[in-house]
Formats: structure tokens, sequence, C-alpha cells
DNA sequence: TGATTATACGACACATTGTAAATTTAGTCT
DNA sequence: AGACTAAATTTACAATGTGTCGTATAATCA
């Protein structure tokens, strides 16, 4: 592979680190229209021609963030279902560690998640928890309660992961008034109400 | 008010109308990165000083675009509500009402909502849907049994309002499967489940 | 009809973009 | 340590986009 260079050579780390945090603040203090690769560059005290050894346009550069970011929450995830079981228990948990990685990394997550006009990561993050809630819901079965009730399936699983991703970007918006084991534990009596 | 020749002069009308339209079809064929007011201008065939005559840029033009969206969104509730008082038959007439509305203007709400790069218009909806919630909790009075399940009612209000505008827009996304009808009365089962 | 005003047109200074050299700098390997 | 490799810098360029001038034209309204 010649991706172990580019993940071990320093210059590299370094630089991409140096666009990543760059491109954090300059989220914190403008619209992202007006984030241009020129300002990032400066920002990120690197040279403007730099940014396009590593990136096409800043568009790119959000999709590989994106990329990044629905890579580490996967690896969370991956550590709570270690176990393989995949009952109530293990969701709860699983749920509880991704809102605890989050909350520990919640600089970074809280500007990008809950910037207006970058929805990319919030969209990424919705495919990954719809991917959940799906497999949840199959090893669940067909005698649910709420498919017995006249609840569409998919129109279920459209209601349920986007209400997930929406609740924590309102969790981490309002600075994040509960803890990670308490969100969880509302999701787990939301999100089996019936 | 000078609002009056505004909203009556038809050059006026006319120029808006042709950048609105022109708008919707470069959404439809590219991200809204790539539309320059020169290509906006171009296709809306109008002259691009005077699309400064009426917007101060793009992100300003979104802005007004979804306010006018606001507008008749929130005129379509408020003849749901006119003569009644707020119960449960009430709040399923008016979302039915929306989801009317919304599927006969489909390709413009589809082109909008579901653009994954112009979150303005899925924000200001949440927040009018947000509102609706807010005050339907308020009627419902503390002896909610959701209340008394230990959930907190912000955690409610944020799940389901961003579970309602998901579940809008994955309904567009997927070219409406479902009538309007049907799913409000799904949305009625969900949210009422407890 | 005459006054008003939205729109068109041409032009301007300026910023941003994406790319292409040649060169310097830093990291890797033996 | 010294040689090799590749990342980063530097400078330059054409193309496009931005926002704002006058001034002229034409549609609207009273």
């Amino acid at each position: 592979m010649n991706n172990k260079k580019q993940d071990t050579d320093p210059r590299i780390l370094r630089t991409r680190q140096l666009i990543r945090d760059a491109f954090v603040e300059l989220l914190q203090e403008r619209d992202v229209e007006k984030i241009s690769v020129n300002r990032l560059a400066e920002r990120a005290t690197i040279n403007r021609v730099t940014f396009y050894l590593h990136y096409r346009d800043i568009p790119d550069m959000l999709e590989k963030m994106a990329d990044n970011m629905i890579e580490d929450i996967s690896i969370v995830l991956d550590q709570s279902t270690e176990s393989q079981r995949s009952d109530e228990e293990t969701n709860w948990r699983s749920m509880e560690n991704v809102l605890k990685y989050i909350a520990e990394n919640a600089n970074f997550y809280k500007t990008i998640l809950s910037s207006r006009r970058v929805p990319i990561f919030r969209d990424r993050l919705l495919m990954l928890l719809t991917d959940k809630i799906v497999s949840a819901l199959e090893n669940k079965g067909s005698e649910s309660n709420i498919i017995k009730a006249g609840i569409k399936k998919d129109v279920l699983i459209w209601y349920d992961s986007a209400a997930l991703i929406g609740t924590i970007v309102a969790w981490l918006q309002n600075d994040m008034p509960y803890t990670p084991s308490f969100l969880a534990k509302q999701f787990s009596l939301l999100h089996h109400r019936v």
C-alpha cells in the first residue's frame, strides 16, 4: 500500500493537521462560503499551492474529512460490539460510547456538526446511524410492536435516524447539558416507547 | 409601505421569478458551490448587475427565498388552525395540509429541501416545526405520559422535530411513495406511541 | 403624456481559482 | 554521516468571479 507513507510521513500529517485546525477555526468565525483556499492556507501557515497537493478543492477536503470522521466513529462502534450479540443492552452501550467519544472531541464536533452550511458531516453520520438502526430492526424481526401498530418500516427508519442525529446536534449546540450516558438512556426510552 | 411597489411591479416579479426558476434548475444540475452569479444571471436571461439590485449575494438570496417559503407554509398552517383550538385532530390536519402543499410544489421542495449543500431551507422548516411541537406539548400539559416516563421535555422536542423534518426530506427524496394523508397519519402514530 | 424606476450595457479594480514550472527543505534509508 | 526521495515553497500565469460604477433604454404608473 502506498497509504503507509501518506499516513506516517510527519510532514504530511503536520500539514493535514494544520489545514484541519485552520478550517475549524475559520468555521467558528465565518460561513463556509467565505472560506477561500487563500484564507485557509494563510491561517494554516502553509503555502496555498500545498493545499492543492492534498485536496482538489474545498468540497473535496470536506469529503475526506468526513470520511475520516466516519472511520473514527466506526472504530468506536466496532469496539462496542466486539462481543457480537446485538441485543438492546449492546445497542445502548454503543450509543453511549459514541456520545462519549463525541463529547471528548466536543470542540471539533460541535463546530463541524452544528455548522449550518456544512451538512456533509451530518449526512454521513445520518447514513451510519441509519445502517445501525436498520440492522437493529432486522434483528428484532417482524413481530415488533411498531410494525403491528401500522407503522411502515421505512418511515420508522427515516424517523428515528433523523431524530437521533438531530438530537445529537441540538445537544452539542446547547453545550451538552446532559452526560453522554444520560442522553443514551433517553434515546433508549424514546426509541422503545412502544 | 414601499413594499407595495416591490410586490406588484410586474417587472420586479418577473425578474425574481426568473432568478428563482434558474436557481432551482441549476441546483438540479450542480452543487451550490458551483452556482455563480454569472451563471445564474445567464440562465435567468437577466443581466448580472440586475441580480445585485435584488440580492446582496447568493447567500442573501437563499435567505430571502427561505423567508418566502416559511411565509407560504405558515399561511397553510394558519388556515388549518383558523377556527379550531389546538387538539390532536387539528394538529394532524395541519400536518396533512402542509404535506399536501409540499406535494403540490414537489419539484421546488424536493430540489431545495433535499439538496445537501443548501441546508437553510431545512433549518427554517425545522424551526417552524419545533415551535409547533412546543406549543402542542404545552397544551398537553405536564401530565403527559412521556414526561412521566422520565423523558426530558427538551430532549423530546429535539427528537421529534428533527424526526419530522428528516422524514419529510426522506419522503421527498424517495419521490413521495405515500400520500400526504397517509404520511400524516404515520406521524400521528409515531408521535403518540406512548 | 410625462415622471418614475427597473433593467440593460460596458467597464473597472480586485479577489479567487487551478495549474505549471523551478527551487528549497525536510524526512528516510543504507 | 551522506545520498536519495518527496513534501513544501516560491513565483508566475490565465481564467473566472465579484461587487460597483456611470449611462442609456424601456416598462410601469399616475
